[in-house]
DNA sequence: GTTTGGTATCTGGCATGCCAGATTTGGGTC
DNA sequence: GACCCAAATCTGGCATGCCAGATACCAAAC
């Protein structure tokens, strides 16, 4: 099982073990040109698991079905190739996250985000995503802030984002993303990934109506141009109050996209 | 080893299984008085391993020895009377949130942060926190806010804070949780637990300087006033500023208390 | 004395097996 | 037919054992 059985792990086994013995003789000078590459550190079992399970449970919608969804550490583990421990670490991250909860003797649920811990996200997003946009005015190359006017370029008065909203809606997390990673700051990135995992969902929905993407579309604009002209304090306010009216508006609308709870004994 | 051998867990073992009966017969008249409680849910192993090494690794100070420090999933194990299976779960968690990081065949090792990282960890928090302080102003009650005043009434002129560092360092510390709290989302307090931890051996030190703690105690008034005159926009700015002053004052002095990186060959 | 190569040992990664509690099922009773 | 109880079954928690790579140690060769 680890090693031959199963063909998704096959292609990843190391280099043989002689490789290593041209280390040892670098520093002499007969090998010293063959300027080896150091060897990737091979990614363990462990944090495959963890990779392809983050997938498929964020890839699903846990909304789309009345009933909670259940999973199986036994039956997860033979579709992954690799036995229970792996799987067992796997989870015990992605419970540590919020996005699965096990319940022992009983089996392991996705989590569904009730309506307020969704708005509680979008609203920590906010504070982050400000705090990166403000770093960004500051340290941000101009270069890179050119950069995020070329992701809605496609857009305009032939091709609307209105009339485009699944295309938009791409552009739209990019640009988010990217302004984030301009803040320069790997936490912020890290803490915001997770937070745009648990809202995507809801996210999608949200921003689908046409208004909202007409208003969304000039706010964007109007944060690059704070950040092109070096106005910190600007980019800052205008991308938490961006933020926090998609709060605003999930929070008053949500309710007809999740339901009123996490839990609920049947649709309705 | 699971039941008997080691002190710290006898003392834990769950209630015996008749109790459970009396749960399927809590419907009936005969008992229905009794009122029992839901029965905690036992922490399992790998959650009391989580726990007990997420403390004892916060509580060390990692940047007193300029060696790295290493652990040792068995003799931890052994420590805490249980299986090498929990412990590695709880550590997958711990190197998941950047307390540790193993590497495979070598031992686990306590991570050193950078001062970068460590920058980068005071801005998320002031990200968070003044968010949380703009919610506060929005739906706080007045007598949770005015609790924020006691934290620090102990502090007059007969007693400085500058002359009870510890003291006003503990009651600081206190405050900023308390505010984050204030604010209602459960998801700000989370996330900023974690960075605290991060932060907290540098932050002993940094704000061990007398004229920082003058300020500090000013600035601290500051937001609870704008908190009490529900001056949301205020009270968010002065606490983000509140911290990003100390960003500013760590970034810039911080190399003394840490040295230049958080991998040094030896001390100089 | 320095280098070299082999071996004992240590460490985390992974597989596997058992256990207890929870659920399900299937008679059997009233 | 409704209810109750017990055995079969299922599920995650945990303990244990083996493995490969990495290190440390030591003896032999120069």
């Amino acid at each position: 099982m680890t090693d031959d059985s199963d063909p998704q792990f096959t292609g990843v086994l190391q280099s043989p073990p002689g490789t290593a013995l041209s280390f040892e003789r670098a520093s002499e000078n007969a090998t010293a040109m063959l300027d080896i590459e150091p060897m990737k550190p091979e990614l363990t079992f462990k944090k495959r698991a963890y990779t392809a399970l983050k997938k498929a449970i964020t890839g699903m919608d846990p909304y789309s079905s009345p009933e909670p969804v259940w999973l199986d550490e036994r039956q997860l583990s033979e579709q992954l190739g690799v036995s229970r421990t792996p799987v067992r670490e796997a989870i015990a991250m992605l419970e540590h996250e919020g996005f699965v909860r096990s319940v022992p003797r009983r089996g392991i649920v996705v989590v569904r985000k009730s309506l307020r811990e969704i708005v509680e996200a979008i609203e920590a997003w906010a504070a982050l995503e400000s705090m990166a946009a403000r770093l960004a005015a500051h340290h941000a190359s101009m270069v890179d802030i050119r950069g995020l006017r070329t992701l809605f370029e496609s857009f305009g008065e032939q091709h609307p984002p209105a009339a485009f909203v699944s295309e938009y809606s791409a552009a739209n997390i990019a640009f988010h993303q990217r302004l984030i990673e301009l803040g320069g700051s790997e936490l912020l990135v890290d803490l915001t990934a997770n937070l745009l995992l648990h809202v995507r969902g809801i996210r999608q929905l949200s921003i689908g109506k046409s208004e909202r993407i007409a208003r969304s579309f000039d706010e964007h604009l109007g944060i690059i141009d704070a950040l092109e002209r070096r106005d910190a304090d600007l980019a800052e306010r205008l991308s938490k109050e961006h933020t926090l009216g998609l709060a605003a508006y999930v929070e008053k609308h949500g309710k007809e996209l999740l339901g009123d709870g996490p839990v609920r004994p049947g649709r309705f």
